[in-house]
DNA sequence: ACCCGTAGTAGACAGTGTCTACGGATCTCT
DNA sequence: AGAGATCCGTAGACACTGTCTACTACGGGT
């Protein structure tokens, strides 16, 4: 793929999303993607102020992509909101376990941290869509807590799944290795159980 | 506190448990701790092959923390396992919250990644109270999935819940400050929901 | 007394992120 | 058209990092 004038900004993301995936989330040194542009170690800073700056803008893409897929699904025809969320949540997961090194870089500490280079928000129009799920996937019930917060939690549990089985710990600790149960679970427990 | 022979193996830990409580994640670099304990910057490498090694050390130090503080829970007197569970929780998002840059270099991706540190089995004993717990406090229902299962659900939920809390994403999406809401919607739905 | 393994020092090396001075385009205004 | 300013990338310096390799001091065992 030939990018040579898109504008540097822009090929330097590119160049970032390329080298993560196939290096992982280490080998991403200002110099290093400078190096793949094909540009001076000192051209990056024209465009972005810090490396933290333009790693952040690389997660972005991330956070894109993973929106793209989620959004690629809610097209797919079938509505059935627990369906979707079920999908969904099986997405999230294969996105975490086929793009390992992009997943790492969207959730590094120091770039969160803060939110100093405004990355949380890159999260948002995801937790729209599972807020809404979640609304429609749920039985209404008056007394319980409203679907922002029920969403906040499944967010939370979905997240931490993706994480700790990045890292095999579910599997040392469970002794199960899919995610496909802990996932039933969680997804159950959150908007009560139903017939499959 | 004066830790001039204790071994410097032991007081390079101690320097580093020190200086992320002080300085946060990012002030770790392995000649900044040889500077703090007062060696040069060869010196640790006698007893780490690797400045990774050395922060595997001290986040085991702060599993082991973890660890104190939940056993100082259960020997508390309460014995419901309920409360127990939303305590131990608690005592979860607290210690992230007190003890950031610890928590975060517990978590850090490098560190967990492949196992190469033998980090992961840190964890264990931890989970072991939970499963504990989850197995006492869930009403015996012989369909269900296993308690290892549901505590590794719960597990990942509270940790998701204590990352996203860390880099206030919930407070964003949610519009809620405070974790007690989202752990209470957690732990009623993994256990199923009872009279408070 | 000798040797040897241990533990810490000191210097070198490649690599990093940031900063500054500089060069060459390109655009604008008179 | 000519002159000035502004943009964008280069090149080098700087302090700092992790790792590696001599080298030194010391202590105990045969």
């Amino acid at each position: 793929m030939d990018q040579s004038n898109v504008g540097l900004r822009a090929r330097l993301v590119a160049t970032g999303v390329d080298l993560v995936a196939r290096q992982g989330a280490d080998g991403l040194s200002l110099r290093e993607i400078a190096r793949q542009a094909g540009v001076s170690h000192g051209a990056p800073r024209r465009h972005f102020p810090t490396h933290q700056a333009l790693l952040a803008a690389i997660a972005r893409e991330g956070y894109r992509d993973l929106g793209r897929r989620v959004d690629e699904l809610l097209a797919d025809g079938d509505q059935d909101p627990y369906h979707l969320l079920l999908a969904l949540s099986r997405r999230y997961l294969e996105f975490a376990q086929g793009n390992r090194g992009m997943f790492e870089l969207m959730f590094r500490h120091d770039l969160l941290r803060g939110n100093q280079m405004g990355l949380r928000e890159a999260s948002v129009p995801l937790f729209e869509v599972l807020v809404d799920l979640v609304a429609r996937a749920r039985p209404a019930r008056p007394g319980g807590p409203p679907a922002a917060v029920v969403a906040g939690a499944l967010w939370a549990n979905l997240h931490g799944l993706a994480q700790l089985r990045l890292w095999e710990s579910l599997q040392l600790v469970t002794g199960v290795d899919e995610a496909e149960p802990l996932l039933r679970a969680a997804l159950d427990a959150h908007l009560g159980p139903r017939d499959h």
